[in-house]
DNA sequence: AAGTCGGGGAT
DNA sequence: ATCCCAGACTT
C-alpha cells in the first residue's frame, strides 16, 4: 500500500478518535515533549500524567531542570521506576545548560548524543515538536507494523527491528508528521492493542497483512521463552500373559495428581531388576519404544516406554487404590493424561513381545 | 545478541 | 500469574 494512502487513513482515523487531552499536547516545546517522551518509555499514559504535571510545575524549562538538584528529581520520579531515566534526563539537562544552549538540538544525530534519548525518543521529539520528518518505532508502532505487514519474527532480534524502522520510515510522511506520529502511537494503543486488537475499528483493516491472513493474535511474534530443561523417565508397559495392563495411580499432590498412569521408573535403573525389588515380578524386558516428548509449561518429560511382559511372581500385585491390572481398550478407567492413554492404546493393540524376546533368545 | 532496569495496568 | 508498556544502555 502507498504511504500517502497509510498516513492519510491514520491521519483520519486521528481527527475523529485520536487522543487529544494529553498534558504534554499542549504547548508541545521540544522541552515539554522531551520530559513526556522520557517518562514514557516503558510506561503507560495513565501512569504518567500525574507524574508530568507535578514534575513540569516544579522544573517549567531545561535551565530551572539544570539548577536542580539530582535528589529532587530523583524524588519527583519516585514510583516510576526506570530511575536511569532521571538520572540522564537532568544529566542531558546539565549538559545543555552547561553549552550555554539552555535548549534541545534539533537535529537527529546531535539529540541522539544526549543520555537517555534514543533513535525512537529523538525521532518523537522532532516529529511532534518541531515538525520534522522522523520516524518513530516504540512499542505501539512495532506491533502495529508488525501486523500490517505480517513481519515475521521477535521484534527485539534486531533483523526484525530494522525491517520495522524500514517500514516506520516509509510510511512517515511529510505533511502533518506531529498528528501522524501521534496518530500511529494512538491506533496502536487504543485499536492495535496488544490482546484483542479491535480490527473492525481499524482504519487499515482493508490493507492489514495480519488479518487478512487471520493472524493479528499471533503477530508480532513473542518473545522466544527460555529453553525449557528436560526431564526424563521411563515407563513400564507391563503386560501380564492374559493380555493386561499395569497401571498405577499417581499420587494425589504433583504431575497428572490422581490420574492413571504407567509404573514409571528412574532412567538410570534397570527395569528388570526395578520390577523385581519394586513390584515383586519377575519379567522379561523388550526393546524400548521411541521416546515421546511431552511438553509442559515450565519442562519438557521426555518418556521412554518400555515394553514388559511378566514371566511370574513372586508377591501378586495387589488390585486396589494404586494398581489395576487393565485389559478391555473400551472400558472407562478414571482420568489419564492424553499421552498416557495413547500409550495404553498401543499396549493393547501390540502384538506380544514375548515371541519377539523368543527369537531375539 | 542478551541482560538490566521497575512499577503498574490489563487479562 | 503473565504479558506489556511512547526504550536506552551495558556487557
Amino acid at each position: 500500500m502507498n504511504p500517502i494512502e497509510f498516513s492519510q487513513r491514520v491521519l483520519d482515523w486521528f481527527d475523529i478518535h485520536g487522543r487529544k487531552q494529553l498534558p504534554w499536547k499542549e504547548n508541545p516545546t521540544p522541552y515539554r515533549v522531551w520530559v513526556s517522551e522520557i517518562m514514557l518509555q516503558q510506561t503507560q499514559v495513565t501512569t504518567v500524567i500525574p507524574y508530568y504535571e507535578r514534575f513540569m510545575a516544579r522544573f517549567p524549562d531545561i535551565r530551572v531542570l539544570a539548577d536542580a538538584e539530582l535528589d529532587e528529581v530523583l524524588q519527583l520520579w519516585a514510583g516510576l521506576g526506570y530511575y536511569a531515566r532521571a538520572r540522564h534526563l537532568h544529566q542531558a539537562a546539565r549538559i545543555l545548560c552547561a553549552r550555554a544552549e539552555n535548549q534541545l538540538p534539533l537535529d537527529m544525530a546531535v539529540l541522539q548524543e544526549l543520555p537517555g534519548i534514543g533513535r525512537s525518543t529523538a525521532g518523537a521529539i522532532l516529529a511532534l515538536a518541531s515538525g520534522q520528518r522522523q520516524p518513530i518505532l516504540d512499542g505501539n508502532v512495532k506491533r502495529l507494523l508488525a501486523r500490517f505487514a505480517a513481519v515475521e519474527g521477535w521484534p527485539g532480534q534486531s533483523r526484525v527491528q530494522a525491517t520495522l524502522w524500514e517500514l516506520a520510515e516509509r510510511y512517515t510522511p511529510n505533511a502533518r508528521v506531529a498528528d501522524y506520529t501521534q496518530a500511529v502511537m494512538d491506533l496502536g494503543a487504543m485499536i492495535c492493542k496488544p490482546h484483542q486488537p479491535c480490527c473492525e475499528a481499524c482504519p487499515l483493516i482493508e490493507h492489514c497483512a495480519a488479518y487478512a491472513q487471520g493472524r493479528q493474535v499471533d503477530l508480532p511474534t513473542p518473545k522466544p521463552r527460555r529453553e525449557l530443561p528436560v526431564r526424563t523417565t521411563q515407563m513400564l508397559l507391563l503386560r501380564a500373559e492374559n493380555g493386561a495392563v499395569l497401571l498405577e495411580r499417581r499420587p494425589p499432590i504433583g504431575l497428572w495428581g490422581g490420574l492413571w498412569s504407567f509404573p514409571e521408573c528412574p532412567m538410570n535403573a534397570d527395569a528388570a531388576t526395578w520390577c523385581q525389588e519394586r513390584l515383586g515380578l519377575m519379567v522379561m524386558v523388550g526393546p524400548p519404544w521411541e521416546v515421546i516428548r511431552h511438553s509442559f509449561s515450565h519442562f519438557h518429560l521426555d518418556i521412554t516406554p518400555v515394553p514388559v511382559t511378566v514371566t511370574g511372581y513372586s508377591q501378586a500385585v495387589m488390585e486396589g487404590e494404586r494398581f489395576i491390572w487393565h485389559r478391555d481398550r473400551h472400558a472407562v478407567i478414571g482420568g489419564m493424561a492424553t499421552p498416557i492413554h495413547r500409550l495404553l492404546v498401543r499396549r493393547l493393540k501390540s502384538a506380544p513381545d514375548t515371541q519377539q524376546l523368543t527369537i531375539d533368545l
